[in-house]
DNA sequence: CCAAAAGTGTTTATGATACACCCATGT
DNA sequence: ACATGGGTGTATCATAAACACTTTTGG
């Protein structure tokens, strides 16, 4: 196999960050690393890219080796490649964005000798690279996309009532929603199915459960009625 | 400097899409390629990443060898990995998105031994790789982003009528627009300034000419009045 | 005076926001 | 009975969309 120039390549990574939502703020996975540079420094999950990998397979297995959980959703975010951002060789990082149903992953033991754990973002430790960075600017995208695009869902359990759908938007944006006006907007798009079971568990009124329609979704979509909260 | 690991790397490429805009339609920067795979074929301008320059510096650097152009406003598009996408061997591509004024830079002679030209987007060529789908994709990011950002205006001349303007969204949103919404929306933001010469040289009542205001636009974000056209 | 584009307001419809009370349930 | 979140409707305001004629200039 022919190279097309001889002298050294940056290397070439990829990295996620994984958003999980607890009950009233996100979170997101980080690992704990366990060589050189940043030793035992709070990091994304990520590693290098195999030559026969596609990308996004690559994050996948990255996921599933050092913290055995599998996304419901990820996409591509940026990608960071300032000269600098590794002390050891230049690496440039594809950073990718997913989302997890933090219920269907309850420990998340790392299969991996790398301790994976989620951290509450509103209060990360210092993390290593430009990972506090990667970690921004997912945020920022999470917070336009959620308003624009069915995401919201794949963070929550399969069944949930309106008003934790409310307090998710609530938490991502940061910023109160009026009861009213939110119900109103979701339940015009046509694309939660009702349950028709109740809450249960709960000292007060049990409220109606809803699931995410796929179909009625893709309907809403075909029929020009577009996706935003 | 120790390496992560001994296997093959994949090799990292910078593309680019640059938008020229002719009178009325959009025009895109292609080479024609000086050496296998694809010899002759059209293709984005690029090349391989050198392990010290950053990312958008190769891209301008690519762009000034192989076609002697120097892009207004520049930013990260996508990054492209498929692993069979270059028939040689592993490249991943990281792809750009810019801007330029044509008039700026008339005949746009490549300086490298590769022949730069601008081609009609309604017009392509079957391009090279996977570089359809890298404009196909840099069109609708184009198509989106103009709506929200000032970045129309880094196709056009430093001074322009409205008339200019409204044909340039016309031309890259693919619908007409209603012109006196137009001009009431554009002006109402405040990041226009009249420039107080008219328009020279043609047949029939000549127009104002404006130009973007930087500063204008600057203390307008500060007000949090938000460009949306 | 003709051709061609420049320039200018008002009306209507639609969607966003603000806002307060009663209900159902478990303890 | 009481505490707690569940659930509901209306009035107002702001923004977007539709729409046609007069003006200015060069030829």
């Amino acid at each position: 196999m022919s190279h097309s120039y001889a002298y050294a390549r940056p290397a070439l990574a990829a990295d996620v960050v994984l958003f999980g939502a607890a009950e009233d703020e996100l979170e997101v996975l980080l690992i704990e690393r366990g060589g050189a540079p940043f030793l035992g420094c709070p990091a994304l999950p990520g590693g290098f890219v195999r030559v026969d990998e596609d990308l996004e397979a690559a994050v996948r297995r990255e996921l599933a080796e050092e913290a055995g959980v599998s996304p419901g959703w990820l996409q591509q975010l940026q990608t960071f490649g300032r000269v600098d951002r590794d002390p050891r060789e230049r690496v440039v990082t594809v950073a990718y964005w997913g989302l997890v149903r933090r219920v269907d992953h309850r420990p998340v033991a790392g299969t991996d000798a790398r301790s994976a754990r989620w951290h509450r973002l509103d209060s990360l430790p210092a993390l290593a690279f430009d990972h506090r960075e990667i970690v921004d600017v997912a945020l920022r995208r999470l917070q336009v996309r959620i308003r624009y695009e069915p995401v919201g869902f794949e963070l929550l359990p399969e069944e949930f009532p309106l008003s934790r759908l409310q307090g998710l938007y609530e938490t991502i944006l940061r910023r109160p929603l009026d009861k009213r006006n939110f119900r109103r907007k979701v339940l015009a798009l046509d694309i939660l199915a009702e349950v028709g079971r109740k809450e249960e568990g709960v000292a007060w009124r049990p409220a109606q459960l809803f699931r995410f329609d796929r179909e009625r979704y893709q309907q809403a979509l075909e029929k020009g009625v577009l996706f935003d909260l």
